[in-house]
DNA sequence: CCTTGACTTGGAGTCGACTCCAGGTGATAC
DNA sequence: GTATCACCTGGAGTCGACTCCAAGTCAAGG
């Protein structure tokens, strides 16, 4: 498989898969031998695993360490467990601030309801059924 | 309350609230003679509400949006409410990606326990234990 | 044989969101 | 009255994460 078909695949632009190689978060990818990548289908599955990883928005720099370690062997399992629990936990954390803000917009878009409802039966005022914090 | 309090009540910069002020995040703030910001209670609110949308992702351009209709008064309210229907379906796809990331890590958190407690035991490959698609 | 097109590299540019800084002002403390 | 301190402004710098670009290589088609 080459970049442009794996880019396709997986929805990341061959820039950034280049890039993501190069900066260690991609083991090198096998080559031809003009020098033409050939991802495989471990390649495939580590571009996979990357991707969902960041669409999470882990940041690149632990997932670089994480990369190196699975690199290293066997005596590393646990510093990379470390590594996912820790950015388990940070996820957990932004998924939590996040659902507060959805409830506080899921709130605010009630109240915007039914401020438009209002209008639209043109009643006196909407004034002071949307708390206008901002 | 001036700029350092509000700083320290809700754990944004000085320079950050400065900076929301003047890309017009946050409408002017109220100054005493001499210049300096005079934080009222509606100033208040209205940090902590861009404080809240902000810890969640949404993008500053979005509420820079928003916060312009709400000071155009009632003929925007149902610009805003799309506005904020929008940022919301946004916000519930991110965090619907951040659970499957969230699911995996799990797993593989899991995955490296019992890994590690093969270890312990010293028996005899954890290889087969942890599949290292990375 | 030559053109086309997808690939390669290293390096520079961009974008969002801050963060820092120099130089200046005004109120309070000694 | 002068030193200190928090504040002010406009502008520059930083950071993470790409994204784009110029210049070069190679395989396949006409």
């Amino acid at each position: 498989m080459k970049i442009a078909e794996v880019s396709e695949r997986y929805g990341i632009s061959s820039d950034t898969l280049r890039y993501y190689e190069r900066i260690g978060l991609i083991p090198p990818v096998n080559r031809c031998k003009s020098g033409i990548r050939d991802y495989r289908d471990i390649d495939g599955r580590r571009v996979e695993f990357i991707k969902c990883m960041r669409s999470a928005g882990l940041p690149i720099e632990a997932l670089i360490e994480y990369v190196g370690l699975v690199q290293q062997g066997d005596q590393t399992i646990e510093a990379r467990k470390d590594i996912l629990i820790e950015q388990r936990e940070l996820l957990a954390a932004r998924m939590k601030e996040m659902q507060k803000t959805l409830d506080i917009l899921d709130h605010k878009i009630e109240v915007y309801e039914n401020a438009v409802l209002k209008k639209e039966k043109e009643m006196i005022q909407t004034e002071d059924q949307v708390p206008e914090i901002i």
